[in-house]
DNA sequence: CCATTGTTGCACACCGGTGTGCAGTGGCGT
DNA sequence: ACGCCACTGCACACCGGTGTGCAACAATGG
């Protein structure tokens, strides 16, 4: 149907990704579009910025909610979590970068309901013992996840060495041992 | 001698550290001075973060060489970086913004030699098998430097606390078990 | 007392990005 | 063939930040 709204915001994403600064005429030149359009669609640049974050959040959620309803331990949901989550951690790893900088405020408060399912999915791990508790679960769960979509920033292939060492990664700052690290991401399909 | 100078290099370090993009006018004023005195110390807002960077860095590879020049094990030699660093860390935390955005370029080639040495020590300590080797020693050192640069920038008390946790966490996450990390951390000072 | 040095307070040009207005144009379905 | 719709290609106003030029001013020290 929306096409174009479809490759602006695509496009828009993979920019956003390389430099969070990109302007709206980069933007639309790389979607084949004229900045006319793109304002056609998207009012504001912060309207663009927002859809793209509710995009990242919709899916994360859907992620997180499908994983922490299982009865499984907090260290295999959240294996699993990293694993699913991956691709699209690829996609919106400037989700990192605009946290800070002019729409900290927008996004910081859409990214809300994430966090907290985040922090909720670590804080049980802490108290069944299986993560570590050197650090208050709201801010363990943020650098975890800072680290995982880190990860995501450097140029390693997009392959599934990059979902098997960034769930390593995030489950060895956890606290989780290797061994059972390891362990867990092999049991990832 | 240069006490306008410092302090402006001081301020503008503090507010670039809550936001990357403040203005020389805002850095200005924090600092008690004309816009106009700003550019008489620094031509241009790119040598004022260029030399808070190169601040940052001298400081930075001082402890790093240090630290790597005694013939303890890599992990006890990490855990005394960050808990030399931390104070600095807090301070310099920017830096993680700044790679990104305008001035990566210039940034990132600053940077080049305190990553080098970094990588170095995970090398090192992937070697003789104390840290994991899920991930290349560069890639590996950047995300472990990075958590720690990210718990700097929660707003965490910059106390003791913060040091631990830092130390801790990004030990973890190198593969040292818990129970070692812990270990380590208690031998700093 | 004079000279140097650092700071001030303007004014100004410039730049790049944002957002808008509006008349055109081309394709698509009916 | 017709109207609808999205897209185009301008033009324009506006904004905020950067960097400069210059005259005035205060403090410092020889």
């Amino acid at each position: 149907m929306n096409e174009t709204r479809d490759r602006i915001l695509d496009v828009a994403l993979h920019l956003l990704g390389k430099n969070p600064d990109v302007g709206m005429g980069d933007i639309a030149s790389a979607a084949g579009v004229v900045r006319r359009t793109v304002y056609g669609h998207f009012p504001s640049r912060l309207d663009l910025i927002r859809s793209l974050t509710e995009q990242a959040v919709t899916e994360m959620t859907a992620v997180l909610t499908d994983v922490t309803a299982s009865d499984s331990e907090a260290d295999a949901a959240w294996a699993e979590f990293v694993a699913r989550l991956w691709p699209v951690a690829h996609r919106y790893r400037v989700l990192l970068a605009l946290r800070r900088g002019e729409y900290s405020g927008v996004i910081h408060g859409l990214l809300g309901p994430v966090d907290e399912l985040l922090a909720n999915l670590v804080k049980r791990g802490q108290d069944s013992d299986v993560f570590a508790q050197h650090l208050p679960a709201d801010v363990l769960s943020q650098v975890a996840y800072g680290a995982v979509f880190s990860i995501a920033d450097s140029n390693l292939p997009n392959g599934t060495l990059g979902a098997h060492a960034a769930t390593i990664t995030s489950l060895l700052m956890l606290g989780v041992p290797e061994t059972r690290a390891i362990a867990l991401v092999d049991d990832q399909p």
